[in-house]
DNA sequence: GAATTGGTTTGATCCACATCAATATTCCCG
DNA sequence: CGGGAATATTGATGTGGATCAAACCAATTC
């Protein structure tokens, strides 16, 4: 009598919702966890939902209640300073975390923007915390996440701090395709989401110096640009851009 | 027979090491914990640690194993380039939690200096997971300190990205007299414990600049500076400096 | 209290990136 | 499919902060 009908409450989990039938489980959830668990994540996760692009997930000051794991689709997290100036603080894609900022003061301290028609997954903060004390692996992967966005800003403020503008654009170009390849695209070419003006605030570049300096790589034979779309025809080049004396 | 000796116990913690009797407990410890729960926390920070001025607490791609609340002193976590060029990624004070770094990938990702001597507790990260299982409140705080240090670095990414000089060396000092008020310190006066060039590294500037503009800022009569001596005279006044336009 | 060392201040000059401006390309939406 | 708004590219010029250089100051040390 029971078997039957959570085999079928499952079904229909695994069709539209479940964490169990993800294909970015490994991304965004430990390994690792019994069938028994997955279905307590199962119910965690209960709410998908789509953002539309230029639409938010979240705005700065906003109730905190929920982390978002980005389904499908493009991201950026942005702070706006009261003056209007505004700060891209990340850009996010399939598998990343969203939302983590808002946990200390319970309320959001940045803006999440789709740059393209996306999904998240709803995770209500409170379950996480709960199952995180029963199952071992979520906690130390849910910590372990909280660190990775710790130490990927630290690599933001060193990129901001000391590094010229052909070395920021490289580290991030880079840091893109390193992105992409581990989510199974390919590392050398792919199209830019966000325009040269949420480059440039990522970098702490205006977007003429970004667009100049696509433009410099690409007579440097690096890459090769077509508006959004970018070719990287020289990693090894890239790399050495970064990190090599002013001459 | 068994309560004098608990209580021998815990007189001889709450003499050296207790979170119990720690003037700090209200900045680095959730309130409200019961008596038996303080006891298990006095039982996980079970190490203090003197660490001299100049030496480090950890140091990057050292294996992670604990995390450092800071009990007295001063510190400066930064990254260092292959190149040698390096960052500053926070300055910290007693009360703050070091080491969170470490917890995504198993070894810290920078170096945490004391630049004056100091104190830490050491809380092994093991031990920190499991209480936090057992004790809702304390992986309530976790969170929100881990979280807390999301938004700092935004703020900084938003200071090296987005503000010219002026400003972010006003609001460095502005962060820093809010921060030693909260301590029970002078908000108008106090000492750095850094260099101009720590400075620099922190805020994205040369320490020639930094010198000047606190010289320009003394002119101005917002503040007064005499070496590592800084009395903020005009506090509104910086507050202006933050977020105006460039003339 | 002279000498050494590490840090700070200040001045003169330079340059990487910003700013201003004009044109070109792509994206949409009716 | 056409016209208008975003977005991108490229050029000319300006400037904030870097760089180079020289005192200056404070704290040790001998």
């Amino acid at each position: 009598m029971r078997a039957p009908k959570l085999a079928r409450v499952i079904d229909i989990h695994a069709l539209k919702n479940a964490c169990s039938n993800c294909s970015l489980r490994e991304v965004c959830l430990p390994t690792g966890l019994s069938l028994e668990e997955i279905e307590k994540l199962d119910q965690m996760v209960y709410t998908r939902k789509r953002v539309k692009r230029g639409d938010s997930v979240y705005r700065s000051e906003e109730k905190f209640g929920s982390l978002y794991a980005i389904r499908s689709g493009f991201f950026k997290t942005a702070l706006v300073m009261e003056d209007g100036r505004d700060q891209v603080t990340g850009f996010h894609m399939a598998g990343d975390m969203l939302g983590m900022d808002g946990i200390g003061s319970d309320q959001h301290a940045c803006n999440a923007v789709a740059l393209e028609d996306s999904e998240v997954c709803v995770i209500p903060f409170g379950r996480l915390e709960e199952l995180s004390r029963e199952i071992y692996v979520l906690q130390q992967h849910f910590h372990k996440v909280m660190s990775r966005e710790i130490v990927r800003e630290h690599g933001v403020m060193l990129l901001l701090g000391s590094m010229r503008a052909e070395e920021r654009l490289a580290a991030f170009l880079l840091n893109l395709s390193q992105r992409f390849t581990s989510r199974g695209y390919s590392a050398s070419e792919f199209n830019l989401r966000m325009t040269r003006e949420e480059i440039g605030s990522y970098l702490g570049l205006k977007l003429e110096t970004v667009s100049r300096t696509f433009s410099k790589f690409q007579e440097d034979g690096l890459i090769g640009v077509q508006q959004k779309n970018i070719r990287i025809l020289d990693s090894e080049g890239l790399k050495r851009v970064l990190g090599r004396d002013p001459g």
